[in-house]
DNA sequence: CTGAAAGCGCTAACAA
DNA sequence: TTGTTAGCGCTTTCAG
């Protein structure tokens, strides 16, 4: 079934077709109807990658997505929906699994859908000019950005939280409780992400604390999942740790690391205190519920959204917005 | 950037750009060279658009999978993917929201990707046979099937756990424990859904042990959702109810009972014993351990590829297959 | 081993 | 309001 059959069915001409099914005007009612019902009748669909092709312009905005079991994107993905329907455009979207290259990803997507601009939700932090060179539309980064790339300031946007300024008051929470001996629970320690951020707030931190960066209190796993955060605390309290609290660069990790502290007969936060960054919804479901920093979803999804739009309509150049975090009391926190 | 751009620089044919593109045989090494070199040299990406409309066959596997967000299928699609990457096909992935129509999406996906199957993970159990009518490559359903449809069992398969036994196994646990007051947590009931099967169960078992159905044990919630089931928990607890047991027909719903319980005061599994049916690894991390009956999420996606696999190739008709259930002892149970 | 040319299914001028 | 036709960028015969 092509656009051709249904021209023949319907007794009129492909372009008619083609106009009935895009909602041009200037299409009488007549050959409409005939249109529609043979389209209906033969539950005709027409062929996306044809349509694309053939299409010289678009109203699409791209918004590629990192991991797609993230819970903390999809309720940013949400609201970055929303306000692209409300600005106008379409959004297509495109998840990659943690090992893709979200720029290849991105290169091919601007090509087919003939995207306007795009939003990186999650990523990594350090893109050069030249893996950018295959991107040509402008971009904002959501919830990062290139912190360690090479990349000029003016050259894209991007909205997200001071990861190390987060990281530090998180530290500096359970200093003022009266913690000296804080771990940090981290992926990587190097490993590009956020993680390398959160933890340099960590040291930032308890440098002007005048505690000092002490290595047996570094809890260092191999991804954000909970279960590796599980088992590198549970391996970390293996030895007889000296320390009074912990600083989880992420909630998730911190759910695992509760279990463990659970398992070893630690009490939260009686034996030791816990903090984590991002404030997902479930960790609000833990028990005791996650004290933590919590992003503000929301507005980091309607700010990126604001942000390509602006570009794209030439209202505004490249900007860098930071949003403040805000911190959920919960109950691992005295 | 195009192909010919491509072609004119490198001084060959497109046809040689699509043949060393596609990894053709019988292309010379110089002419590879060259065009590599080009291509790299411009960072040239071929339009995927043009290149499926060219295309006359694939190797391709549809899989549409409804709701990102759900944890239970992420780890299933990870073995999807696997699998069907082993079977020597490309998995080609479509996530789709929890209002759009995975019909529609598969018969877009099978027109332009040129499917040869389809695997769907999580759906409808509603399906006609005119909504499917616009499918036309065989598919296999995965967790579920059409309970309620009335499509024919030979033209689709199938791989899930049994629901309905397994509620009836969960509640038989809390039976076997000595409760006879067991409320039952679910979403709908009746929207056709996987909770009204595994509600079927819980009737089913209630009758068997002579129990009989008590209305104000019913706690019925708008989704599957972890809030909307502590919200609904608690207005359920607001009053007095007389009640030892509940059997949530989710881990995720189960997780939002917890929190609602503590806060009402209630000890678990000492006040109140509680046993859901998915596995999901979040609920493994709450405190206590949730006590549920796991999925075996392996199986059922290294299944569903087999099945659809074993069609395509010719090898076998459509089949429904059923998978059993295991008990994750937990510690919501005494 | 290589190139020319005919589509793939659709959209979008341009005429009528 | 409609139809004709020339592409969109690529793959794939079919000759050479």
């Amino acid at each position: 079934m092509t656009i051709k059959d249904i021209a023949r069915l319907a007794g009129v001409s492909v372009s008619t077709v083609s106009r009935v099914l895009n909602n041009h005007p200037d299409v009488s009612d007549t050959a409409k109807e005939k249109v529609m019902a043979v389209v209906a009748e033969h539950n005709y669909i027409p062929n996306t990658s044809a349509r694309e092709l053939g299409k010289s312009t678009s109203d699409n905005i791209g918004v590629v997505v990192r991991g797609m079991s993230n819970p903390f994107y999809t309720n940013i993905l949400t609201v970055i929906g929303d306000r692209i329907e409300k600005a106008g455009y379409t959004m297509v979207l495109q998840q990659i699994g943690s090992s893709d290259d979200e720029i290849m990803a991105a290169a091919l997507m601007e090509r087919e859908k003939r995207l306007l601009g795009l939003i990186f939700l999650g990523g990594k932090l350090d893109y050069t000019k030249k893996q950018l060179s295959s991107i040509n539309v402008p971009f904002v980064c959501c919830t990062f950005w290139n912190q360690y790339g090479t990349l000029d300031k003016n050259s894209y946007s991007s909205v997200s939280i001071d990861d190390n300024q987060a990281a530090y008051k998180a530290v500096e929470h359970l200093y003022n409780q009266g913690h000296k001996k804080i771990a940090v629970l981290l992926s990587g320690p190097d490993d590009g992400s956020v993680s390398q951020v959160r933890f340099a707030g960590y040291t930032r931190a308890l440098n002007d604390f005048g505690l000092g960066l002490d290595k047996n209190l570094i809890i260092s796993v191999n991804s954000f999942g909970i279960k590796d955060a599980y088992d590198g605390v549970k391996k970390w309290l293996k030895k007889d740790r000296d320390f009074t609290a912990i600083f989880a660069i992420s909630d998730n990790m911190a759910m695992g690391a509760m279990k463990a502290l659970r398992e070893a007969g630690k009490s939260i936060p009686k034996d030791v205190a816990l903090i984590a960054i991002d404030g997902i919804e479930a960790s609000e479901y833990m028990n005791p519920v996650l004290s933590t920093l919590c992003q503000p979803m929301d507005e980091l999804g309607s700010e990126a959204v604001k942000l390509v739009v602006d570009i794209i309509e030439g209202r505004d150049e490249h900007k860098h917005v930071i949003l403040p975090t805000t911190l959920r009391k919960g109950e691992t926190l005295k």
